[in-house]
DNA sequence: TTGATTGTTCACGGCGATTC
DNA sequence: GAATCGCCGTGAACAATCAA
């Protein structure tokens, strides 16, 4: 979908890309066609030469300046080219960012492989890890997980980030990840009814009490949540795509959902979920 | 409850086409 | 060549949303 992508150029918009599209202008390739008319002979150089400039950048495996120009709603469309490199992320901590608030554990899952970080325990190996990683997918990373992990480990995370939050809720899908997983009829298996403020009741009772049965299932729930990331991403672009004329042509398969290598203990989520919490 | 981000809406300005 | 008009991109302001 990259280089089917006009908009990501200075005075170029959404209307303009779709004329373009609409002329029989599907890639950048097309563009040396240009049917007479189809804008402006200056403005049409312009865009020659913008195009000529991204295709250099991408010869060079630099997507960032391109996505730079891309208006935030247009990012998704990146997602195929960097999905190789791609970290679904998400994190656990003991409160909302309130001082003295802190990471508990954090979950990377690249499509392939899962791992996990553990405060306390191999936490500081994160930084290094992530850096390998071109593009994160989050929910609600962009006000909640990137700027805390940025904070904790007075970082900077330069990848491309695709925030999925607006992207489902483009497509209609609201209420929190969990919203929209039930909206999907995704299953999230023993973790099922547990919510982040149970993870920080999770993380107290490993930090008191030395439960291992605690930890894993605060490492199966976070765990849980970007194994789903993927599925939602795929379903995210796939359906954006049908807003375009490519999606007979760009669909991009659901990738294969790993076992979860850890396990909830039945009997401490139903304690967390009965009424006495 | 807090703060960050986004989408939406609206107004403005630039640019090109048209008319005289 | 100048004036006018309309299209479209851009930016500001605001409301809504979501995380543990």
């Amino acid at each position: 979908m990259l280089r089917r992508t006009f908009c990501h150029l200075p005075g170029v918009g959404p209307h303009t890309e779709t004329r373009l599209w609409e002329a029989g202008i599907s890639t950048w390739d097309d563009l040396p066609k240009a049917p007479v008319g189809v804008m402006p002979p200056a403005k049409l150089e312009r865009l020659r030469a913008g195009i000529a400039a991204s295709e250099a950048q991408l010869a060079r495996g630099e997507v960032h300046p391109f996505v730079q120009g891309l208006a935030s709603q247009h990012h998704w469309r990146v997602f195929p080219t960097l999905r190789s490199a791609v970290a679904y992320l998400d994190i656990e901590t003991t409160g909302l960012g309130s001082p003295g608030d802190i990471i508990t554990t954090i979950a990377v899952y690249d499509g392939q492989q899962v791992l996990h970080f553990v405060n306390d325990q191999n936490l500081n190996e994160f930084p290094k890890v992530i850096e390998k990683y071109e593009m994160l997918v989050t929910y609600n990373g962009k006000c909640f997980d990137v700027p805390f992990i940025e904070r904790f480990f007075d970082i900077r995370l330069e990848q491309v980030h695709l925030d999925l939050r607006y992207i489902l809720r483009q497509l209609g899908l609201g209420g929190g990840l969990k919203g929209c997983e039930k909206a999907l009829g995704m299953d999230r298996h023993d973790v099922a009814g547990l919510d982040g403020f149970h993870a920080v009741l999770l993380w107290h009772e490993w930090a008191k009490h030395g439960w291992q049965r605690s930890l894993d299932t605060l490492l199966a729930y976070n765990v849980a949540d970007t194994i789903n990331l993927e599925a939602l991403m795929v379903y995210a672009y796939n359906h954006l795509l049908c807003e375009t004329p490519f999606a007979a042509v760009e669909t991009v398969p659901n990738g294969v959902a790993p076992d979860n290598p850890f396990q909830a203990d039945p009997a401490t989520v139903a304690r967390l979920l009965s009424s006495a919490w």
